[in-house]
DNA sequence: TATCCCGGTTTGGTATCCCAAACAAGGCCG
DNA sequence: CGGCCTTGTTTGGGATACCAAACCGGGATA
């Protein structure tokens, strides 16, 4: 693979990971030492990056881009439409196997499953329910919005009984879909999401202050 | 501005016009003359330009994005909720003044203007009426979806009934969600969307010949 | 002591250079 | 005559060189 492409996918790892601070600056030079490659292949990754929108200028300068917990809402907003709209198709076609290989992932992650685990997998589940729309231009806005989710459900505290929570919920939208009930299924995931900001908000809400302690300037939080 | 965004805007014009045709190989030292510049910022553009999906790579090589015209039915479909959402939230949040600013360029629009004007007006109503919503990221989806729709209207036989229907479709929608009947101008814009796509579509299946002869590929057409 | 100014340093932006791989054309061999 | 190989050229990927602007810190000054 290209140099510009592995630094792009180990820099976006970083980010996501929370690795790299949201809002500190990222300067050619140390990237450059960082990855031992010159300043083309990084530049190329920083672009590329910008467009995910996980790398940001501010005037001259690079930063990793910050989290808005401000935006929670309107990412939650952004996705009812259109995850029930997905699930809806799934409904129509989806096929018994693309459902079953899902499913599987989901008994896969069991409890005692490290929490990258179960990040991992908490994300990933949207992102193939969307698939199952058959749908391109659903699943990559999907798949962008839970990537920029991706880095507030670090910050989160996870609970045993949210946890389990969310993956009953993420079990019964599937098995509406299996069901082919696709009003039921459309509305189990508008709560989901519902259910899920909620949880993550008043989570944060909660800890703010730990926030702060852990060095995350807690802005856009009501 | 740097050179950079300046290339990337112009090659974009270029593209989104039809100055470059759909799959037609870009090199980069071709684009170095073309724009007086040196390969570090047309690189910077071209990696840009790929992350809005107006330039591909094929193997090595940068091509324009071809027209994929078998995407108009997922374009819609993923359109619907979005927009249907968006003008749902425009009736409880929009203002007055920023309605009537939607209106003053639908009205300043009149039928002897340039196919150009119709054709920004038309794509920039959809975006504006996204804006209403005051949701950044059904902004951006709709934004994007009809970016890639842009090339595509190019290729339409506009006949200035079907234009008028789609002015009036707009105006209807407005009028909507200026008299605060979020149902009645969901259903609008879910019509129009489905109108649209059809005249479209069925446009593009009678001009097939004409297409060719313009020395278009017309691919995923049914 | 607080402020302003100035020069040195760092940074991103751009231009060039080098290289290996892809490509195309021409010639050689079967 | 046709297919294959060779070789010269072109291309994108990466490294480096150079520049102007931003930034920073220290010293002079009010």
């Amino acid at each position: 693979m290209s140099q510009m492409l592995q630094i792009h996918d180990q820099l976006r790892e970083m980010i996501l990971s929370l690795d790299l601070g949201p809002g500190e600056r990222l300067t050619e030079r140390w990237l450059e030492s960082r990855f031992e490659g010159s300043r083309t292949p990084i530049r190329a990754a920083l672009v590329r990056l910008e467009g995910e929108e996980l790398v940001r200028r501010d005037g001259r300068n690079w930063i990793v881009a910050p989290i808005d917990l401000g935006e929670l809402e309107a990412l939650a907003e952004f996705r009812i439409p259109l995850e029930t709209t997905a699930v809806r198709l799934a409904c129509a076609r989806a096929s018994a196997a693309d459902i079953a290989a899902i499913e599987e992932t989901l008994d896969a992650c069991q409890s005692g499953a490290p929490r990258e685990e179960w990040h991992r997998v908490g994300t990933d589940f949207h992102v193939e329910i969307a698939r199952l729309s058959g749908n391109p231009f659903i699943v990559k806005a999907i798949a962008g919005a839970m990537t920029r989710l991706s880095r507030a459900r670090w910050l989160e505290v996870w609970t045993e009984p949210s946890r389990e929570q969310a993956w009953r919920e993420h079990r019964r939208i599937l098995g509406f879909i299996k069901a082919n009930d696709p009003d039921a299924a459309a509305r189990e995931a508008a709560d989901h999401i519902t259910d899920t900001r909620d949880r993550l908000l008043r989570s944060l809400n909660e800890d703010r202050r730990g926030l702060r302690a852990r060095g995350f300037a807690v802005i856009g939080l009501r």
